[in-house]
DNA sequence: CCCGATTAGTTGTTGATACAACTAACGCTA
DNA sequence: TAGCGTTAGTTGTATCAACAACTAATCGGG
């Protein structure tokens, strides 16, 4: 009956403590920005991602895929960031189904002024303790776990491609 | 004005991957329990701890802690899990301001019907793609991160600890 | 022994996400 | 060009978490 194959007790600590990392993590995140920009991680990335694309534009499904959003969060977020000045909505030329969302200037300028404390604490939570070379087995590890978890290279496409 | 330090290439790489799995893990952790098991991964977490605790209980405080919830989020949570009969609510003798939760004889069952399937999920989208030599390096990449995040060894309490 | 401060926990409200239902537009085929 | 299936996006509802306010019990001086 029980054909599990349980987890080593290597491989029960790594997990243990990688799960705690994915647990605690993005409260850090979400803090340090809703303090300091009024801005969930979530918002944020999305404004990044808009703000590293051509145009600073993205179309509804395309900026859901890359921010690993259903949909209708997507429109969601996108609405509440409309109505606080940072992104603006336009029809889309080639297909009338679609919507393009485009960063505004003042949600470039949001971006660029709230960039550095976002980029202080990740290198103070998660860089900092670590040594170059963690940084390349970080960097193996979880390619190689996102292989799985994402094998379209939908997420975060503008960054992440090995290519 | 700028004396922000950005991220080397390496650096932004291996955080973009890193994020990257820590928004997409939780989603499959919780899809894979609700559907087998209706339960959220926070909750399983919970009755978990609760199931390797000495006598299966827990003071709310000492649960909220490891669990890295806040007392009104366990609080909900436990009196969610006290209705479908997975965990009881006893008052404490020593202090009686505080309350034991303890896992339930069902409560029991239903974890230990349940980690089978999350063990597998587990395996499957985090271990399985990974040699034994990245296991060891996920360890000891997260050991260094929680030690930051997390000095006081307060999460998941029973399995964390080094020593 | 009593009063302020702290600790433990619960409850209510507000905000955000998931899920489902819906509208609108495209595209293929007959 | 009519109709069916698919794709793009929005809107409404139910659930869960964060935050604040509250109650109750303990502790630590005077």
């Amino acid at each position: 009956m029980d054909d599990t194959r349980w987890l080593t007790p290597d491989e029960l600590r790594a997990w243990t403590r990688f799960v705690a990392v994915v647990e605690l993590l993005p409260g850090i995140l979400d803090s340090q920005l809703q303090r300091d920009a009024e801005l969930s991680h979530f918002e944020y990335f999305v404004l990044a991602m808009l703000s590293e694309s051509p145009q600073r534009t993205l179309r509804m499904t395309g900026l859901a895929s890359a921010t690993n959003a259903t949909l209708p969060r997507l429109s969601h977020v996108v609405s509440r960031l409309e109505k606080r000045g940072f992104v603006e909505r336009t029809a889309c030329a080639e297909d009338r189904r679609a919507t393009n969302a485009t960063l505004t200037d003042a949600g470039w300028r949001k971006v660029v002024e709230t960039a550095p404390g976002h980029v202080e604490t990740v290198r103070e939570n998660v860089l900092e303790p670590l040594t170059e070379e963690d940084v390349a087995d970080l960097d193996r590890v979880m390619g190689r776990v996102l292989a799985k978890l994402d094998p379209e290279h939908r997420f975060n496409a503008a960054v992440t491609r090995t290519d």
